[in-house]
DNA sequence: AACACGGTTGACCATCTAGTCAAGATTGTT
DNA sequence: AACAATCTTGACTAGATGGTCAACCGTGTT
């Protein structure tokens, strides 16, 4: 007795691992209201009672799926603390947004959705965790601009450059694939592109003593 | 007999206003499957009948929606072949396109959550209208470039840029504004969000004899 | 005043969907 | 083998939603 909570653990993390792919994939692409939980099971290859088993309802299923990302999305953030010169903190974080873009795309595109309609389930994660992490990076920005390292600009609208430059790759990756004659980006072209993004705004930041 | 079309049609115009401006805000703040008749009727203050008297369905109502900002955003456009100059011409469309995305901000979250979603209505438009008008300003860049008078780049990335950094302060309007102490930026705010993001994009082009 | 035509609307229906449930199948332990 | 905890699943329900319809209203013309 008192036994198998441990000994079927993998049965149950498989199962949630499973579901919780086919909702970032179908939560994407339909919304939270237009995914349903019929679509994500035929994703998982499960029958639907058996999301109800393992998450109680759609919405804390779909709030899984966001916390998951917005795991990640804070993972690249620590690219900005690992140099104190500005050319390789931007130029890691951004290659690694980029490569997030690349790698979860759904992800990105459910996280959009989510704050596109008020971030209705995640808005204590912007008020708390996004907002804290927002306020460090701003003053590290400060710092390079009062060292002259960089040029004088706002620090805010420079992180939403960013953000938005990176994240347009995979929320508008649709776009993107139909003007690259409906190809998806070759493996050269993700890296042009992530270059020409950092090279763009690096030189758009870099003081003239740093050129 | 043989009368009226012509003698309501003031009705007719004004009701379809009515209800393709509520529709533009139900279906950015919902996505299309979250929208129901009923909010938009709400919204437009009509009973949900009269809803489908105008439009035979909510996919014909959510196509005039999504046609209606497709020709606000080729109508900046324009602005990009008003000059011959990169800086002016990027200057121009820059800070259009910003004012787009404060003046018209529903209107480009649903074009996104279109996007995002493979773009199962306006896919037509993606393969045909914008296909052609940005094969037109990359030959203008590229044109720039071969002039001398910005940087050697990837015109199609350049583009990308822009588009995502002005679109993101509609499509993330709502982050933003919980990153600014969960109020509006202001109208300072928003000049010195476009003076930074142009500032920054033309500094990233410029080439050196241009600085 | 009578008419004709467009506009308005509440009631209704077929369908879809989140969530439930109870019976049965698996699995690890003893 | 016997068991208990966990997992699986088809059938079901209550409620929401897109769309229909037939009766009614308003307005401009004769």
């Amino acid at each position: 007795m008192l036994i198998l909570k441990a000994a079927k653990a993998h049965i149950r993390a498989e199962n949630e691992r499973l579901i919780l792919e086919a909702g970032e994939r179908i939560f994407a692409q339909h919304g939270f209201r237009g995914a349903t939980m019929q679509m994500i099971a035929d994703q998982a290859g499960l029958p639907k009672a058996n999301l109800h088993y393992y998450f109680d309802s759609k919405e804390k299923l779909y709030r899984c799926v966001v916390e998951k990302i917005f795991e990640i999305w804070l993972q690249a953030a620590s690219s900005f603390e690992n140099s104190d010169e500005p050319k390789e903190a931007l130029k890691l974080y951004i290659y690694e947004k980029m490569q997030i873009s690349r790698r979860h795309p759904y992800g990105s595109k459910v996280w959009a959705n989510e704050v596109m309609q008020g971030a209705p389930i995640i808005q204590d994660f912007l008020e708390t965790q996004l907002r804290s992490w927002t306020d460090g990076r701003i003053e590290s920005i400060q710092a390079w601009i009062a060292a002259g390292k960089i040029r004088s600009v706002e620090p805010r609208w420079v992180m939403y450059m960013i953000w938005a430059t990176t994240q347009h790759y995979a929320d508008f990756g649709h776009q993107i694939e139909t003007l690259n004659a409906d190809a998806p980006l070759s493996e050269a072209q993700w890296e042009a592109a992530s270059e020409t993004v950092f090279e763009v705004i690096w030189n758009g930041l870099a003081s003239k003593q740093s050129l």
